[in-house]
RNA sequence: GCGGGUGUAGUCUAGUGGCAGGACCCGAGCCUCCCAAGCUCGUGACCCGGGUUCGAAUCCCGGCACCCGCACCA
């Protein structure tokens, strides 16, 4: 029963749904204190993936952006929906996709007033009823606000993490010492404001990404450490087929399934570490988005998916290819650079024909343009100078006006230069991580019965509380002695609880709920011998340890430094 | 956003117009020498707003939330 992880993340304080004091409001979920730390937990291994064995570094950028950055990613305008609902039913549809399906032409491009206009021009009628149709109207899932007093200054609270990085592009290129690939990270929330917000932590309107955004040269798509995943094995299901084919990361890229070396390492390094925080292999699978569902930035994107008992599949990790998609549009939009610089192996020398503007004929003629003009002829392709050579005169546009330059405004020089390499914008590999979908399937996996008792076999990285200290009885000389110990272990830096009420077995089944993986008991050979028991949550097992050692053997086990079998050996 | 269903303690639930009950959980105490034992006592709820009625958890209307289907999810 997979309502029942629910019912114990809800009672013992991992989610709640957001304002229930008023009423509530979808799509939004507060993380309780035990969510709270458990999401902390998987965030930290996440870090310890994609951040720290990566060598990359993290950011962290501001969730509201000045429309620029969003007019420029393409969010202000393919982020709207253009929809229309009918009058009669209610129904709601696509305005767009609706004209082009009854009048079979396209739309792609057409603004709302355009649509509306064939609408009625057309006297479309609802396809489920017939009724009469609502005038378009717009829905864009970003949120709107005004950046300081007044309206003028629009600002959108993000939808992606992603353009935070993008637009740092030429400050990381700096920080990075100009070496590609590099990579950036960012955990962060993000914000969609969702049509219909459903299945809990699956849709929210408020989430939080994890997302790494890898700058690489376009011409050397190859990843420096492929070969040590060469050989793992992929579940994936690739564009246009039904079933899961399982191959190595290897064969993969050598049949051209997925695209290259560098997107390839991202989907095994993403299978590692959703292994890590227990998701079983079966349940794992990589699916190419099909042409028509890929975002517009996108020229390839694997999605993993987790297989969940209550939602079925589900997307987790978007692994896209964005190309110079992005930083193509901020370059545009900004007027600012965002390229990168390729050395050639040998630097190239060539002659090659310039023309050398004559500024004091031009300024009198051109006066305003005259820079504009000057620096259109430094750029005239080669092949133009060359006509400009032999016939003494050429067209050219600069703002939108054709100017012709003859020879008294412009010389033809030749020159030789050397050139050690060129600019080029970089293409970006992204790993997108939805952690709360993530933080789902982690709960979902981690629960189990035993003995019609409920446990969360959360790895001990991952678990929210790390161990549990108990008097095996409420006795004075017991407690005194459990105390001491309880102090020592959160000295030690371990988030434990401490419990002396009911008998020992219900305390041992109130912390196996919540996923602690130990507990230490103090019992009466404590008192004679010095000695306590650790308690293995999964499997109920015990060894007896001397209690000044306690805090260290924990941090051991916690840390992965000893195992629990180890220990009882 | 549309259609259907549902909304009672922390959780699960009984209650179909007449004093809102139970189980588990939780708290205090007793008991208890290792896996949800027992006993005593205790805290705690009708989603919100309006209407009908002498009287509403119950009937009606509106809102909100959740579940299912449709649409949406670049």
């Amino acid at each position: 029963m997979s309502g029942d992880v629910m019912e114990i993340a809800l009672r013992r304080g991992f989610i709640n749904p957001s304002y229930e004091i008023y009423g509530g409001v979808s799509g939004f979920y507060d993380y309780a204190p035990l969510g709270a730390a458990l999401k902390k937990n998987l965030e930290d291994i996440w870090r310890r993936y994609f951040v720290v064995e990566e060598g990359f570094f993290e950011i962290s950028s501001p969730t509201i952006s000045p429309e620029d950055v969003f007019i420029a990613s393409g969010h202000v305008s393919n982020f709207v929906d253009p929809l229309v609902s009918c009058e009669k039913c209610g129904s709601a549809f696509r305005a767009d996709h609706l004209i082009s399906a009854a009048l079979d032409i396209k739309t792609d491009g057409l603004s709302f007033k355009e649509l509306d206009k064939l609408i009625r021009e057309h006297k479309l009628r609802c396809p489920d009823c017939g009724g009469k149709l609502s005038e378009v109207y717009s829905y864009n899932l970003m949120f709107k606000t005004y950046i300081g007093p007044g309206r003028k200054k629009v600002g959108y609270l993000r939808p992606e993490t992603a353009q935070g990085m993008f637009i740092l592009f030429p400050r990381l290129y700096s920080f990075y010492r100009k070496k590609l690939p590099f990579g950036v990270a960012q955990i962060g929330k993000a914000y969609r404001n969702e049509i219909s917000p459903r299945q809990g932590l699956i849709r929210l309107r408020e989430f939080t990404q994890a997302e790494v955004e890898i700058f690489i040269d376009p011409k050397d798509k190859t990843h420096p450490n492929f070969s040590r995943y060469a050989e793992e094995k992929l579940r994936l299901l690739p564009q246009e087929q039904e079933d899961v084919v399982e191959l190595t990361a290897r064969e993969a890229v050598e049949r051209g399934i997925v695209k290259h070396e560098f997107l390839c390492y991202y989907l095994v390094h993403t299978q590692r570490f959703l292994l890590e925080l227990g998701i079983p292999y079966e349940k794992l699978r990589f699916r190419q988005h099909l042409r028509e569902e890929m975002a517009h930035y996108a020229a390839d994107c694997w999605d993993a998916e987790v297989r969940t008992q209550r939602f079925g599949w589900i997307e987790v990790v978007g692994i896209a290819d964005r190309t110079d998609y992005d930083l193509k549009a901020h370059e545009k939009h900004s007027g600012v650079e965002l390229r990168a610089f390729r050395q050639f192996p040998e630097p190239i020398k060539r002659r090659r024909l310039v023309l050398e503007p004559k500024m004091s004929k031009l300024g009198p003629e051109f006066k305003r343009l005259a820079g504009k003009v000057a620096e259109a002829l430094k750029e005239l392709p080669e092949s133009e100078v060359e006509r400009f050579a032999e016939q003494g005169s050429v067209e050219i546009s600069v703002a939108e006006e054709k100017v012709t330059i003859t020879r008294e405004h412009a010389e033809v020089k030749e020159v030789e230069e050397t050139i050690t390499g060129e600019k080029f914008i970089p293409h970006v590999i992204e790993p997108s991580f939805g952690i709360d979908r993530i933080f789902y399937c982690v709960l979902e996996n981690a629960y189990y019965q035993r003995e019609g008792k409920n446990v969360l076999r959360l790895s001990p990285r991952l678990a929210p509380v790390k161990a549990a200290v108990f008097p095996l009885l409420n006795r004075e000389e017991l407690v005194k002695v459990a105390r001491e110990i309880f102090d020592e272990v959160k000295r030690a830096g371990i988030l434990a609880l401490y419990d002396a009420s009911d008998s020992i077995g219900r305390r041992y089944a109130r912390v196996d709920e919540i996923g602690v993986p130990f507990a230490v008991t103090i019992d009466f050979d404590t008192l004679e011998d010095e000695t306590v028991t650790i308690r293995e949550r999964d499997s109920a097992q015990q060894v007896r340890v001397p209690r000044g050692e306690v805090a260290e053997i924990l941090c051991d086990l916690i840390e992965g430094k000893k195992s629990f079998p180890e220990l009882l050996s």
